[in-house]
RNA sequence: GGCUCAGUCGCCAAGUGGUAAGGCAACGGUUUGCAAAACCGUCACCCCCGGUUCGAAUCCGGGCUGAGCCUCCA
């Protein structure tokens, strides 16, 4: 199966082709940085991190780009609120959220590019646009003429005529068309300005992104990623002024991620009880479990989050981590330690039936991938190749041939592999830390060792008591073939 | 009011014309000193009504319900 990608502009799945071929550029709006990140802000980092991650093992060689919006209204407000510098939010928020991007292995981004840092760009197409006579000047502002673009709407699907009726539209007189939005801004004193041919100002929210990537990515590039909250109208505006400048197409593919909910609630600024603070979310959960919850149904469908739903998943995942710690047992290797095939010809089931199975499971993941990115379809596969992995697992003794032993890790290393693409797993857990320090395994190895001679001279009462009291603690033993493993519970 | 999108087991969710993946929960069983884990098994006529078709969860029409956008928002 070949890859399809859903496209906004067509509103269907597309036969996936790029501008230039075997590379995709890629570029996805990123955080404006005026307060920490909560986490509706990492689903698109997610979703696009993963369709990098596949891509890349398709063989494109990718270049992603995340903007970092540091010139804005909020900026200006939120520090005077503070009593700090535009500059200096700028620099703790964006701190803030590239720990969150790391914690959540979201690695894929190759450029981070400020506005701050591209002002010229912007006043060079600001001034082509007025050139072009797509903008004018207007008392130190500068605003675009959205009826000079035929194609106006065509990217959110709307009548430009429709769009007037009930927006609430600032009234200016500044403006020709009450839809016209700006591209530059004159600057009040005490804000951040930059001298421009229209007198000191700024740059409008849109034209940032526009200038960003025709500096980073060309006037054509491949897919253009963000919520589903920015079609209109940054993105509509993103579109007709690049294309009016540059004369050429600007994104061939538009995606747009679905917008996260809390208990049904959309996460926003104006609704305060639905921010839930990545950093603080990070202390309850691992970054696999939020991961999973964004990639556990197709992208462009809402997801409610919830900590039910944030249990239910960690719970899912553990059938995952008791299979890493098998496979570690029977093998001596750490399965993060694995190394997994860097393309879909990379890997090849042979003749052991353990494998087609796997092997089965394997094509059916990368369908699902090929279909629009279809990770929940994906993840279903997921689950079944730990399954098929435990069955394999559960047959093999201490007389199994090395053969059936390399069989085994064959399969654990598409396991690695389709667990990569998701972006899962990539970092041992935590474990000796969950509880403390490396103190606190050194202890429970002892009361393990303890509790084993009670269980070989039979006093199971005493045995019981000590793993129900540890139980009691968050500390759960299993007795297996091995030995007796244990583990934390996670608290929630 | 306009424009999009969605409605599949108790909950989450895949499936875009040929008689329903997977996860969580639940219930049997194997295993275990007992547990846990693992494994095996059970658990859905797909919001409603009409239509197209040999055949529809899947296509079309009409309802009902929910979400997003039209205003800063990932």
């Amino acid at each position: 199966m070949a890859l399809r990608v859903y496209n906004t502009l067509s509103q269907t799945k597309e036969p996936f082709q790029t501008v230039a071929p075997g590379r995709v550029g890629m570029y996805v709006c990123g955080p404006t940085v005026y307060s920490k990140s909560h986490i509706g802000h990492m689903v698109g980092p997610v979703i696009f991190d993963t369709i990098k991650r596949y891509l890349t093992y398709l063989g494109y060689q990718v270049s992603w780009v995340v903007n970092i919006t540091d010139v804005d209204d909020k900026l200006i407000v939120q520090a005077q609120k503070d009593g700090t510098t535009v500059k200096e939010l700028a620099e703790q928020v964006t701190a803030d959220s590239l720990d969150c991007l790391a914690a959540l292995s979201v690695d894929g981004i190759d450029h981070m590019p400020r506005a701050t840092e591209h002002i010229g760009e912007i006043i060079a197409i600001t001034e082509g646009l007025i050139e072009k006579e797509f903008a004018y000047e207007s008392g130190g502002d500068v605003y675009f003429d959205v009826n000079k673009a035929e194609s106006y709407g065509k990217l959110s699907h709307r009548d430009p005529d429709d769009l007037m009726v009930g927006a609430r539209i600032e009234p200016t007189t500044l403006k020709r068309n009450p839809g016209d939005f700006a591209l530059w801004k004159r600057s009040k004193p005490d804000e951040p300005s930059w001298d421009s041919p229209w007198g000191p100002g700024r740059p409008g929210w849109h034209i940032e992104c526009s200038a960003m990537s025709l500096k980073l990515l060309g006037a054509h590039f491949d897919i253009h990623g963000g919520g589903l909250d920015l079609v209109f109208p940054h993105h509509e505006n993103e579109l007709v002024q690049s294309e009016s400048y540059t004369g050429v197409p600007f994104a061939s593919y538009w995606m747009h991620n679905g917008l996260l909910t809390k208990d049904g609630r959309k996460i926003s600024k104006s609704d305060p009880g639905t921010i839930v603070l990545m950093s603080d979310l990070l202390r309850d959960y691992s970054p696999d479990t939020i991961r999973v919850l964004m990639l556990s149904s197709h992208y462009r469908r809402p997801i409610d989050y919830g900590p039910t739903r944030l249990a239910e998943i960690d719970r899912g995942l553990q059938t995952f981590h008791r299979a890493f710690e098998r496979f570690e047992e029977l093998g001596n290797e750490p399965f993060h330690q694995l190394d997994a095939p860097r393309t879909r010809a990379d890997w090849k089931a042979g003749d052991a039936p353990a494998l087609r199975e796997i092997a089965e499971h394997r094509t059916r993941f990368l369908d699902a991938m090929d279909d629009d990115f279809n990770t929940g379809g994906a993840l279903g596969e997921l689950f079944e190749v730990v399954h098929a992995l435990n069955r394999t697992a559960a047959a093999l003794t201490a007389a199994s041939s090395p053969a059936d032993l390399a069989d085994y890790r064959s399969g654990m290393v598409v396991l690695k592999e389709l667990s990569q693409l998701l972006g899962l797993f990539q970092k041992p857990p935590a474990k000796p830390e969950v509880g403390g320090d490396a103190l606190t395994g050194d202890l429970l190895e002892l009361l393990i060792e303890l509790r084993a001679r009670l269980r070989k001279e039979k006093n199971f009462a005493m045995a019981d008591e000590v793993r129900n009291r540890l139980t009691g603690l968050g500390v759960v033993l299993e007795d297996g073939a091995q030995g007796t493993r244990w583990r934390i519970e996670p608290k929630h």
